[in-house]
DNA sequence: GATTTTTATCAACAAATGTTGATGTAATAA
DNA sequence: TTATTACATCAACATTTGTTGATAAAAATC
């Protein structure tokens, strides 16, 4: 009764992040289904709902897991180490959702649209100020906060493309660890 | 009487990198160019001519920066520079072709797609092999270097989003050092 | 001035696409 | 059993979209 709930979501989500949300249409969809194009509006009341749907959601887990990152009591390092996490177990368990949020987005509808521009800009600030504490505390080389945070989260976004369409050939932890010098190399003011 | 053609191509690329190929219809275009629709094919074939003359002016373009760079006689760590020069200078000469390489260039059909795919898979060597270099010189520290590639790489890709959609905050040079600092830092084996 | 090339106009087509309505069947709950 | 809910089928509609053909004005070239 929730199963086809779910396959039919997921399978909705794979194709966006494969052909993107203008190039899937409800009649391939009901293909992989292996069912009527009719039959998905059972499960949703548009195309674009899903989109939705779906990119509130994975925003939501962004949300509540740079919350509990700023929640905890550890250094600045620790913290950046944390978000690095949080983006490869999001990217491993969730990619297709993930890769809604590098381009997929665009497609939603006003108001839809603004409110996440709204809170995805919530996220980045957040990150920022973790960044700028580290700066003023002497970890993080002084740089411009702004671009440190893009240059920091763009090396992250994309990791769904190298993960997921590419056969993987680093195991999750090795990924981790790597990601975690590079970038903190990058912002850090001593040798890590 | 190049002069449409060049405005022709411009504001279409423009589109493209705004609402993504397939939310850009012909109709706007024409609009935007105030004229009619059926004019549009005085200058192109079709609208996928469009998106393929511009995905392969640009690959071109990188091409023969990287040849370039790859002929000079100089350290690895003024290789990475260039690279880095590079990049900026096609981000803020052309903004627009910079956005299609991160996901319009899906929307190739074949057989362009395939050769789209495999002369960017040649560019990504050709950077692999000057960071592989560096790292049997020692120069940068030793890391998966196909990893390494990937993330320098997406860390220039999205440039276009910051400097293009937002109003730029930094000036051209210094993005460029504080880039150059930000990625050497990340793949140098010493303090830099 | 004649001719060729470039640009414009208008209408229309063929295919694709999101969505609905009417109707029927299978499963679940009462 | 009955009533309600979940799922399936088929046909069809209303738009949108890329593209073309016929035709003519405008500009460039000779």
């Amino acid at each position: 009764m929730k199963e086809k709930h779910i396959r039919f979501y997921k399978e909705a989500l794979k194709l966006f992040s494969e052909r993107g949300f203008k190039g899937t249409t409800m009649r391939e969809l009901a293909n992989r289904l292996e069912c009527d194009v009719a039959n998905l509006y059972n499960y949703t009341k548009s195309k674009h709902q899903i989109l939705e749907t779906a990119c509130f959601s994975i925003n939501n887990d962004f949300h509540v897991g740079i919350d509990e990152i700023i929640s905890m009591e550890i250094q600045t390092n620790n913290k950046i180490h944390q978000i690095i996490r949080l983006y490869i177990n999001l990217t491993f368990t969730k990619p297709h959702e993930i890769s809604l949020l590098v381009n997929e987005w665009r497609n939603l509808k006003e108001p839809a649209l603004s409110r996440f521009i709204q809170e995805r800009n919530a996220f980045e600030n957040k990150v920022t100020d973790i960044l700028r504490k580290g700066m003023v505390e002497g970890y993080l080389k002084n740089m411009d906060v702004s671009l440190a945070t893009y240059l920091f989260l763009s090396s992250l976004r994309l990791l769904f493309d190298k993960y997921t369409m590419t056969t993987p050939k680093i195991s999750k932890n090795n990924l981790e660890e790597q990601m975690y010098q590079y970038v903190l190399s990058g912002l850090s003011k001593v040798q890590v």
